[in-house]
RNA sequence: GCCGAAGUGGCGGAAUUGGCAGACGCGCACGACUCAAAAUCGUGUGGGCUUACGCUCAUGAGAGUUCGAUUCUCUCCUUCGGCACCA
């Protein structure tokens, strides 16, 4: 395409005049403006994990969608904060180590030097002196730092428990870094393995973490997300008591099981516990028979096989012990059952068939008796066929189970009380207790890798468990280590890094060998931009009182419950640490959503139909690669790219150019007057200011080009130009500086907005974006048959008046009965008839 | 299975206290410029019927509320995303 602005040069020109400016730097030392300012915003990206493959165009979609919100909040006269750094500990970089034997820290300089000429070239208006990249030792000193005050509080504690392990990437994972039973990173299947781990109690602040979302603006998506990762329950507790199991150390001989419906405990016909619990019983002496023994040593073999295997064929087998059902007092049987999980709960459930489809398919497959005891509002639970309380008879096949709430029956002197209320009323009866379940666990973040940061834990024969000293930090990771996994960790190869002397008793001692998860890097990091270069402490509490929380969070919708969840976890922990006085530190996330390839696809390089954003700069420019990818579509959509797409933008650019490079040349400058032109420009003005403020950018763009249709050859006032550009700015930041400059200033575009509580965003003129005259739909009976145009707030008198002799109304109304006239002031009439 | 988001031209998408469906962009068609092409500019562009004025159908499907529904209610279908033997 031939053109008439050369992206290349403009681009480089003004991005080295930015660098070499502070036009972009946040202001600590304005932290405490005078009333009427307009205050701080903290705009933040996601950092990115600095992979060797560059950016994806998924980095520029939500870097520019933040971009464009810091430029114009400074150009309101905010204080804007807005970094970027690197999230640069992590298994990619080891596993290509691996692979070639290039060491991770020489690859991960080379990948971040790659970003960040990549996300310079874009144009993006960070504040550059705050760069942070989590694997130096300026910065994971301080999350070693963190992991010693929260030791301290009890938040990080070691134990064995069953854990997930990776058998490719030889190490533990979280629960969230497991999907679908597989490794996030290589997809391989993941095991459960009994281990010594270092944990985090995430589960401490399970509640506050479900509650603490009510207020904050994120997707219902998002939400939605994190409500069911904690995954709350609310119910009872109830003791069962046992008859004859042996071994029991208090000789309680009792169990306890977890429900939400304790209503349905009149239909409790068998309890089942879970392999791991009737492992613990044989521990204490249980003797069971031999069958049951075997049960409970395959089931749990095939657990640590695949923990997280689909089948639903559920087994168990009948343990020969009979608990006492508190409620009906008689005898009902305790089975083994895989279904049970041990880590939940209590470990064991009673099984009421008729109201649980779990509890139904066991009870039909090994011939378990199955007793209704609530039956559906307004009819019985099987469509009009069950016989109440006859188990097993009369229940047509597919109507059972009923998980509904309904009328309790078969439950004696609670018969036809409602389900939801005889809850609590039952809970007393069988003197359970009420309690709440979560189903977030805490978080492992032990790794046996060697690309991470190290855990500042020394073991000491005599002092056990000993925390480095502050002083000591960082326990700085050796480079002289044999990386290769093997399932221990590669530190403890390194002979200078594993042996010690205690802190403590200076007597040998052995280093924490495991390195952290890299998400707990992650979950500071934007503490860290408030004050980036602290030596002394891990930020400065006044710096980070000013900024945070922080304003608006753009990333991917893949960090719904990892990421997000362990950042506010960590942000409730320094809180009752005493660093913080925040209780959530992000009030406004989007997520943007994937870019497809342009045949429909995920981008990728099986498919060969990867966009490279360094192809697209190089051939269209910053500008159009910034404007195009907000053009696309709504921000949170996934969308296609589209290369044909793209010239679009251009092309808007391009006019944008020709009309302001015209303008100069011929003097071509209206005098200020109240033009059809000028009562546009304001019209886009407001649509620009409010969709920006709503996210809403693709309407934003749009508003512009109709603008510059209209306006390319009409006459426009050399300071309507400059409203103009300024709205543009922070799409086309490149295209709009060097426009500015050719009308004749000397100052950078966004200089004016440096200066905090500053204003030079063009305010509308609120009488120009209204018309005086109006076009008013005339429906009749509801269709369209005609158009008026008259003076904006007319009467409904004078205007039906005026209706009515229109000739196509007329025709219609031709020896009709008017039944109603409705008037939508300036907007529509309805005349019925 | 449970939860969430969404279904609008050839394509990306606009339009929400219920009020002219298809803004803007791409593509396409025709025209101008050109020896020609590209680029650029102009005009047109949901389907059907009609020489035309117009009429009519149309926002995943079906019902409902309403003078009026892409928007609200109900049922169903489809797609995408999250969770998933959590009692």
């Amino acid at each position: 395409m031939t053109t008439f602005f050369d992206h290349k040069k403009i681009e480089k020109k003004w991005q080295e005049a930015w660098m070499a400016s502070d036009l972009y730097s946040a202001k600590d030392n304005e932290g405490n403006l005078p009333a009427g300012k307009a205050g701080k915003k903290y705009i933040l990206d996601m950092f990115p994990y600095p992979s060797g493959a560059g950016l994806h165009v998924g980095h520029p979609e939500s870097y520019t969608a933040t971009d464009i919100m810091a430029r114009y909040y400074r150009f309101k006269g905010f204080n804007v904060l807005h970094p970027m750094g690197w999230d640069s500990f992590g298994l990619p970089a080891e596993n290509y180590a691996i692979k070639t034997g290039a060491h991770p820290q020489a690859t991960t300089e080379q990948s971040i030097e790659n970003f960040r000429r990549q996300i310079k070239m874009l144009g993006f208006s960070y504040d550059w002196s705050r760069e942070v990249n989590t694997s130096s030792p300026e910065y994971y000193k301080w999350t070693q730092w963190l992991f010693l005050q929260l030791y301290k509080k009890g938040l990080a504690y070691k134990k064995k428990a069953p854990v997930n392990w990776c058998q490719s990437c030889q190490t533990v994972l979280a629960n969230e870094q497991v999907v679908d039973g597989k490794c996030e990173r290589c997809s391989n299947p993941v095991v459960q393995k009994d281990l010594e781990q270092w944990f985090f109690k995430v589960t401490q602040y399970a509640d506050e973490l479900l509650s603490g979302m009510d207020n904050l603006d994120w997707s219902e998506a998002l939400k939605t997300a994190q409500r069911n990762w904690i995954g709350k329950s609310e119910g009872a507790e109830i003791i069962f008591q046992l008859n004859n199991i042996e071994g029991q150390p208090d000789g309680k001989h009792q169990v306890k099981v977890f429900t939400t419906r304790p209503d349905t405990i009149f239909g409790a016909t068998y309890l089942a516990v879970s392999p791991e619990l009737a492992q613990a019983w044989l521990n204490i002496g249980w003797q069971a028979e031999s069958k049951v023994v075997d049960y409970i040593k395959e089931s749990l073999a095939s657990r640590s096989k695949n923990k997280y295997q689909d089948n639903t064929e559920k087994t168990g087998v009948d343990s020969g012990i009979k608990a006492i059902n508190p409620a009906t007092k008689q005898e009902i049987p305790v089975w083994i059952a895989d279904y049970v999980l041990g880590g939940y709960g209590t470990g064991a459930i009673m099984a009421v068939p008729a109201h649980d489809e779990r509890d139904f398919d066991f009870a039909t497959k090994f011939n378990l008796s199955i007793k209704e005891v609530v039956s559906a509002k307004g009819g019985p639970a099987s469509g009009g066929k069950s016989e109440a309380g006859s188990p097993r008879f009369g229940v047509e096949a597919g109507t059972m189970p009923f998980s509904g709430e309904g009328v309790m029956v078969n439950s004696r002197e609670f018969d036809g009380l409602d389900s939801v209320k005889a809850k609590n009323k039952i809970i007393k009866y069988v003197k359970g207790e009420e309690k709440v379940q979560y189903k977030i666990r805490d978080w492992l973040i032990s790794r046996q890798r060697y690309w991470g940061a190290p855990i500042p834990i020394i073991y000491c024969d005599k002092c056990g468990e000993v925390p480095v000293p502050e002083k000591d930090l960082p326990v700085l990771l050796p480079d002289d280590v044999d990386f290769k996994p093997t399932g221990e960790s590669p530190l403890a190869r390194s002979e200078s890094f594993h042996n010690v002397k205690c802190p403590k008793c200076a007597e040998p001692a052995r280093r924490e060998s495991d390195t952290m998860d890299t998400f707990v890097c992650s979950s500071w990091y934007f503490l860290r931009y408030c004050d980036p270069q602290n030596t002394a402490e891990i930020f400065d509490k006044k710096k980070v009182k000013f900024w945070l929380p922080v304003d608006l969070y753009i990333g991917g919708m893949e960090h719904a419950v990892g990421h997000l969840i362990y950042s506010r976890f960590i942000v409730k922990a320094l809180r009752d640490l005493g660093f913080l006085d925040i209780d959530e530190p992000f009030l406004k996330i989007r997520n943007q959503g994937i870019i497809l390839a342009e045949d429909g696809r995920k981008m990728s390089k099986r498919w060969n139909n990867v966009i490279n954003p360094d192809d697209v700069v190089e051939e269209y420019g910053a500008d159009s690669m910034r404007l195009y990818e907000m053009f696309m579509g709504p921000l949170e959509d996934t969308k296609p790219w589209s290369q044909k797409g793209i010239i679009g933008v251009r092309r808007f650019l391009e006019k944008v150019y020709k009309s302001v490079t015209k303008s100069v040349e011929t003097h071509n400058y209206a005098s200020q007057g109240n033009n059809l032109t000028e009562k546009l420009l304001h019209k886009t003005i407001k649509k620009v200011t409010e969709d920006i403020e709503a996210v809403h950018f693709n309407t934003a763009i749009s508003a512009m080009m109709i603008f510059i249709n209209e306006a390319s050859g009409k006459s426009i006032s050399q300071k309507d130009w400059e409203k103009f550009l300024i709205i543009l700015s922070p799409f086309a930041p490149h295209l709009a500086e060097e426009l500015w400059s050719t009308l004749g200033h000397q100052e950078s575009i966004f200089l004016p907005c440096r200066q905090a509580g500053k204003q030079s965003w063009p305010d509308y003129d609120k009488k120009l974006v209204i018309d005086e005259e109006v076009t008013i739909a005339i429906q009749i009976n509801g269709k369209l048959r005609e158009t008026i145009k008259v003076e904006r707030g007319i009467n409904e008198k004078d205007l039906r008046i005026m209706v009515e002799e229109l000739p196509n109304v007329k025709k219609y109304l031709d020896g009709q009965l008017v039944k109603k006239f409705i008037y939508i002031k300036d907007k529509l009439v309805n005349i019925v008839m």
